[in-house]
RNA sequence: GCGCCUGUAGCUCAGUUGGAUAGAGCAACGGACUUCUAAUCCGUGGGUCGAGAGUUCGAAUCCCUCCAGGCGUACCA
């Protein structure tokens, strides 16, 4: 929609910069702006105002200039003003507006799809814990963010791979393993003290009885070294099959999980190191091997190899991104905690270094929750074993009110997140709000068919009784759902699909308590129907979009 | 110290990338169920957009300086 208005202005554009005697090139830059007020019309330009400056006049005389010159050849504005210090606002038709229904209809569960990505091959990579203990309310963010932007990316048009990184090699999955023998031991009264920096937590206990109770005593007598790897790769393989679950019930599915080892079997941190040695981006000092972040604007450099030869994380990390790349994803997508801002430079350094340009990786930092009961702050490590785990949210709060909340923040915002209020406020959660529009429209879609009322198709329905400005508010908003999308996934920020739901959900129980859809008008019921029918579906998607479910009755 | 994020109504937050008179929800107060679902709606009150200076036709939004809170500042991952 405003794409149309853009192309009437920009047709009629070279004829005023003529007139003006001015060079038509280069032309500035044609935008529409929705309006915030309907008394300004539903689109405005500030072209004017911008040429004013170029044109050194009047910007009301150059709106007026412009005015002039418009070919509507459409025809679909009802009126152009001009308005304030040169505005120019557009006034569409209101048959325009409804013929949006139609797409809506023809589009149906594809209808806020588009084509603004050009199928470019996009990876997101998300979530990325630590296989050595059950994720927690922390992860819960970045879980929801990362799947929602992957399904915002998809309906933009891109193809899009979700992927969880693996830290199954260092010294966490070493002590990992170590937790999980002393544990063994002590099953088997073979242990004076747990260490304290091992991993606290019962489930620790509970894969060591089950180590147990397969292998019985064995590993008792045998020397730690050989033992532990046995017992790491125990626990991580059970761990991250809980991981999945708890995903799953999530509503957060992966397409793939990379493992930190397989880049190890590849050789692919040693590939890398050479590859960063032969771009004269590695120096020696102090024994280690430095990789000149400060190159590329990192605020000092970073160690890549240790001087007790070991590589280190970073290295690892680079590796895994140029392997990114090299599977062809052109634009890659991290999500992580904020807590690692600072770890951001220096991973912008590696893909640089690299030779690909820095916008091709962009990293959405997510803030942190802070986890409150009853309005005090809840402490939480995974290595004290105090946490509250994902599933225990979802199973308390439910899982569409907690992805919800979770959606309902500017990303960069902080979030708090209190245990009693999101359980005892449950019902009053805005994502109820949102599923009842729908739970209502289905119900009045319920009754008509109990009336021998189906919901019509858009040649049968006189779109002309829809006279109410409930109705073409409806219609309008309506109508910027494919924008909306395609803006979320420009911006990679999913809230705004949440309020947008919102916004929807409020116009419609406004319309609802004022009027009624059935009545003795079979033309006027026909269609209400089908504008109900539009936005049922448009909730619908939004709600898939964001992982919510979009239920029939509540 | 330095870096990143945040600061908007009593509370929790939006604000369409610089637009016109700054908006929602909750809380407060007053109303609406014999009706297609009241998990809803309608109305009222509530603002120095942290502070100050600057950029321009125009600033919550951009630049600079402060103030406050959070996070980070490893040869850990």
């Amino acid at each position: 929609m405003k794409n149309r208005i853009v192309s009437i202005i920009a047709r009629a554009l070279p004829e005023v910069m003529a007139e003006a005697r001015l060079d038509p090139l280069p032309l500035p830059p044609v935008e529409v702006e929705a309006t915030r007020d309907p008394a300004h019309g539903d689109y405005a330009t500030n072209l004017a105002m911008i040429l004013s400056a170029r044109l050194k006049r009047n910007p009301r005389q150059i709106a007026r200039t412009i005015c002039d010159r418009l070919q509507d050849e459409e025809s679909i504005l009802a009126k152009v003003e001009i308005a304030g210090p040169g505005f120019i606002n557009f006034f569409l038709r209101e048959e325009v507006w409804k013929t949006e229904l139609q797409r809506i209809e023809a589009m149906g569960e594809r209808y806020g799809c588009s084509d603004a990505g050009g199928g470019r091959r996009v990876q997101v990579e998300f979530v990325s814990a630590n296989p050595t203990g059950p994720l927690h309310i922390g992860h819960a963010r970045g879980a929801v963010v990362g799947d929602v932007l992957a399904n915002i990316l998809r309906a933009a048009g891109y193809e899009v791979y979700r992927e969880y990184y693996v830290n199954d090699a260092g010294n966490q999955m070493f002590n990992l393993g170590r937790s999980v023998l002393y544990r063994y031991r002590e099953l088997l009264g073979r242990l004076a003290a747990f260490p304290e920096t091992c991993y606290q937590g019962e489930y620790i206990r509970a894969i060591a009885a089950e180590i147990l109770s397969r292998d019985g005593e064995s590993y008792l007598d045998r020397p730690e070294e050989e033992v532990v790897p046995v017992f790491t790769d125990y626990a991580a393989t059970v761990i991250l099959r809980g991981i999945k679950e708890d995903l799953a019930a999530f509503g957060v599915v992966f397409d793939g999980y990379f493992s930190e080892r397989e880049l190890y079997r590849d050789d692919g941190v040693a590939k890398l190191l050479r590859r960063l040695e032969e771009g004269g981006h590695i120096y020696g000092e102090d024994g280690a091997r430095w990789f000149r972040t400060t190159a590329f604007g990192d605020e000092k450099d970073r160690v890549v190899v240790r001087q007790n030869g070991e590589t280190t994380y970073f290295a690892a990390d680079i590796a895994y991104h140029k392997n990114k790349f090299e599977r062809g994803f052109s634009w890659v997508i991290d999500v992580w905690g904020a807590d690692h801002h600072g770890y951001l430079p220096r991973m912008s350094a590696g893909v640089q270094a690299l030779g690909y340009p820095p916008e091709s990786l962009r990293v959405v930092l997510v803030q942190l929750v802070n986890l409150l009961r009853g309005g005090k702050p809840v402490a939480m490590s995974t290595r004290s074993g105090e946490f509250v785990t994902l599933r225990e949210v979802v199973d308390e709060v439910g899982r569409d009110a907690a992805r919800y909340n979770f959606l309902m923040r500017r990303t960069d915002s902080h979030l708090d997140f209190d245990l009693e209020v999101a359980k005892e406020q449950s019902n009053e959660n805005p994502v109820y709000y949102v599923q009842y529009a729908h739970a209502r429209i289905a119900g009045i879609l319920r009754l008509a068919a109990e009336r021998g009322m189906e919901v019509p198709r858009y040649e049968e329905v006189e779109t002309g009784l829809l006279v109410l400005s409930e109705e073409m508010a409806l219609i309008k908003a309506l109508s910027r759902f494919p924008e909306l999308v395609a803006g979320a996934a420009a911006a990679l920020e999913p809230h705004r699909l949440t309020f947008f739901a919102n916004e929807l959900a409020a116009l419609f129980h406004s319309y609802y308590n004022k009027y009624k859809v059935i009545s003795d008008d079979p033309a006027l019921s026909r269609a209400r129907l089908f504008l109900i029918e539009a936005l049922r579906i448009v909730l619908k998607n939004n709600l898939h979009l964001l992982g919510v479910s979009a239920p029939d009755r509540m």
